[in-house]
DNA sequence: ACCATTACTGACCCGCCAGTCAGTTGCGCA
DNA sequence: TGCGCAACTGACTGGCGGGTCAGTAATGGT
């Protein structure tokens, strides 16, 4: 019963994980505006003195965040895109999948709300964001169905758009997610799934360069 | 010279619509939070007190914006869908068309953008915009879907996945204009004529039941 | 001309929060 | 055991903005 559990704790070094997990929590809840530094910090289990000490302030904090969930898995879709071998539409499948496990299913998927519903308002914010993550996943994908087109396996559409067309549907998910979806009104659900089935049945039916029959 | 233009004039008639035109502005480009009933009432030429005049509050002067702005357009389309003869594809372009040229095209498409950014902040609010708004376009868009299923124009698809996919593309333009895209990044410019060409080409190369061939 | 009505004003109140810093305490080391 | 460092705290400041209300002045009626 000596001194084994004191209330204050110094852990320097699993702070800054433990500050930016909760931070990622609260600025996908409320907002990057609308969350106090104290929350963060209490959620972190520190004072809010002590952000300050490992981040020189909020929009660094933010940063921190983005580069610590997004900036790895942009690098993993880029490899897999230079190591794929085998059609582009399982490049595709597998990029989705990478995607999907790693931001799309988890509370990192709320970065992309987030920046969007504070974009006016932090424009130096948005600089760094659209540098950082937007631009990098575009060419991403651009790479991606321009090899599909140069093979003859998809229509020769024009890059950037489709680029678009894949966006779209899960920017539409996301947000879903993580705006009006999430505020618990039950004639906004939406079947994960069958919403992804759809797209990309839709998707497919509109890229592919010849038709298969039947089925 | 006497007393032909005083500084301040009493215009009841007119202040109304003058604060939801300020209003819509301002909301749009900084949010709903973001933005100070002082600039509103600046902008619209009157002081601050004023406003409390007119409306109750922050959230009731935002209420009053959705229904100004929205809900005449989904009416307009509820009498299209209704008064509508001919193929269910041409129903769809013109309730498209209304829908650009009255809310795309327009200051209004930046409400959504608006709602998408405050919804978890604002519950109230939210629910308000979702039942006068979100529901009301889900139906509209679901009976003229299900209309071209029912006449065999379209493949039996899940009317409601097909509706996520009408919408997420609107949805993706009108974000990129009044968020990201908003910031003046030149590389994120997006031509709108050719995004639409693009998304409708593949929208409909994946709805339509039979395939035409040639071109 | 003057009054009564009411549209309109803007200084004020109050609570909120990013960021600061003087003080406190856990902890390694001698 | 106790000393010194640095991790940590939390009260405080300064500015901001929603909402209020006592006062001001435009207007229409008589």
């Amino acid at each position: 019963m000596s001194s084994t559990c004191p209330i204050r704790r110094r852990r320097k070094e699993a702070r800054p994980q433990e500050l930016l997990d909760a931070a990622l929590d609260l600025f996908v809840e409320k907002g990057f505006a609308a969350t106090r530094l104290d929350d963060v910090a209490r959620r972190a289990g520190v004072s809010k003195g002590t952000v300050y000490l490992y981040f020189p302030g909020k929009e660094e904090l933010l940063k921190a965040v983005v580069r610590h969930n997004l900036t790895p898995i942009i690098a993993a879709g880029a490899d897999l895109l230079h190591s794929h071998r085998g059609p582009t539409a399982e490049l595709l499948w597998r990029l989705l999948d990478v995607w999907w496990e790693r931001v799309g299913s988890t509370r990192a998927s709320g970065i992309f709300k987030l920046m969007m519903a504070e974009a006016c308002n932090f424009p130096e914010l948005t600089r760094f964001y659209v540098d950082e993550v937007v631009l990098p996943t575009r060419r991403l994908l651009a790479q991606a169905i321009a090899r599909g087109i140069d093979a003859g396996e998809f229509r020769p559409l024009n890059v950037d758009e489709v680029v678009h067309a894949l966006i779209a549907p899960a920017q539409y998910l996301v947000l879903h997610r993580h705006s009006i979806g999430a505020c618990g009104f039950h004639e906004m659900d939406l079947d994960v799934r069958s919403f992804l089935k759809t797209q990309i049945d839709l998707l497919l039916h509109g890229l592919t360069a010849q038709r298969a029959e039947g089925a």
